[in-house]
DNA sequence: CGTTCCGACTAACCTATGTAAAGAACGAAA
DNA sequence: TTTCGTTCTTTACATAGGTTAGTCGGAACG
């Protein structure tokens, strides 16, 4: 979300609402989202999951990246190839292609919005690195720990939510599918962490008792972010 | 590089050129590059190849992404969190933070030259989002194949090199670190390419005899980049 | 209420890849 | 020429994770 990193201006935010264009499509789980290449088409994110990835012909799947609500998908970065664009869960998008003219035309754009555009391009840079690593390097117990740590890190910025708790409204299935295992691994690993009080998943959402200790399981210092909460007192 | 997407007059060549400072940097293999996060540093590749990645406490190592000369490291792309950056082979670099200032304030920037750098970073992103799928979905000998396509289709857009033949100056350690696996299977792996047909690895070149045969290895169409050579008559 | 479906879960087995250790090949230095 | 340090290569063995095939439980639906 485009305020998540830079305060907007009342100004700034309303601005940003009048580039998102209706209607608002509807994506059933599993539909894809269409977005034209000729142009420089951009959705955001208005309700739901949607998944940028890639189909292998034989069934293999990998997701690349997550958009939540609030999020911008360009055309640019999803149409390239074989890369594909579909809901995760019930889910409805607007035209952002406005704003997408605005920014890279830089028409009506304030500093501070323009600014807020940048910060936001740039973590998702960094997600997509440590996505890298983490199919590369890191075992499926330290996957799956840090994928849920980059999960809620990600809730929390945009505000609500419990601590601890993280809404997240994905099968096993789409888990295997981000992280890069099977189905029934993914399943192994989340009883491993169950056992270790890391976590507690249910469909729907996941319940974290300790952040410290998930932040060691995933051998990363995502941690940092994270130590500014207060140390779980248990 | 700049002008491998889009022609550029050669008064824009020479305004990016005059945007390049001295002194060059001369970094030895495996020496860190150093990029100051507080402005916009940035630094142009001018000899020998740069990895960004992660270097793990425990010694495991995943490489992100590849820098070749022509291609420019942003401070903001690298400096987040355990990001490293360091030369491969003998390398060097100069200053490149006019060239990002400039492009970011929008200040002397062409539009053709503008239209160029969007290209080089979409093409970066799609990049590492293969790199995903790559590690996420890929068998060893897939990914070996579809990396050494990827590493091919880089050169031949910067012109210069003899077709089927790939400068390759990475150790297999290099290519282990890049590809998520070990060295001894990297070994393995590039033995059967080998038995295939397909690749004849040496340090410092591999030689690819069989495109199309290596994008059907591959297990990906990347084959669409090179459609248009010629089919390897044997 | 039964049926169907889908997702979570388990178990048995299999294989791709990792690990450890050693030797061979090669080039650089001396 | 010898020495030395890399890098490549091979072997034997270990294991993380995949595959297949199922059971179970709840929600939707007739």
């Amino acid at each position: 979300m485009l305020s998540s990193f830079v305060a907007l201006s009342p100004a700034d935010i309303d601005r940003v609402r009048g580039w998102f264009h209706g209607p608002a499509l509807v994506h059933p789980p599993g539909g894809s989202v269409s977005l034209h290449p000729e142009r420089q088409d951009a959705r955001v994110v208005a309700r739901g999951w949607i998944a940028r990835g890639a189909m292998l012909e034989d069934g293999r799947r990998q997701i690349v990246g997550l958009s939540l609500p609030g999020d911008v998908i360009l055309a640019a970065d999803a149409v390239d190839a074989d890369m594909a664009v579909w809901a995760l869960t019930d889910a409805s998008t607007l035209d952002a292609s406005l704003l997408w003219e605005a920014i890279s035309e830089s028409v009506d754009v304030s500093p501070r919005l323009l600014e807020a555009w940048r910060q936001v391009r740039s973590a998702e840079r960094l997600r997509l690195a440590r996505h890298v690593i983490r199919l590369g390097r890191l075992s499926a117990y330290e996957r799956t720990a840090h994928l849920l740590l980059e999960l809620y890190e990600r809730q929390s910025r945009l505000g609500a939510a419990e601590p601890g708790v993280l809404h997240l409204p994905l099968t096993q299935d789409m888990l295997a599918d981000i992280l890069g295992l099977s189905a029934v691994h993914i399943n192994r690993t989340l009883q491993q962490l169950r056992r270790a009080g890391l976590v507690d998943y249910r469909t729907g959402r996941a319940i974290l008792p300790d952040l410290q200790g998930l932040a060691l399981a995933a051998g990363l210092s995502i941690a940092d972010d994270l130590a500014d909460a207060p140390p779980s007192r248990d």
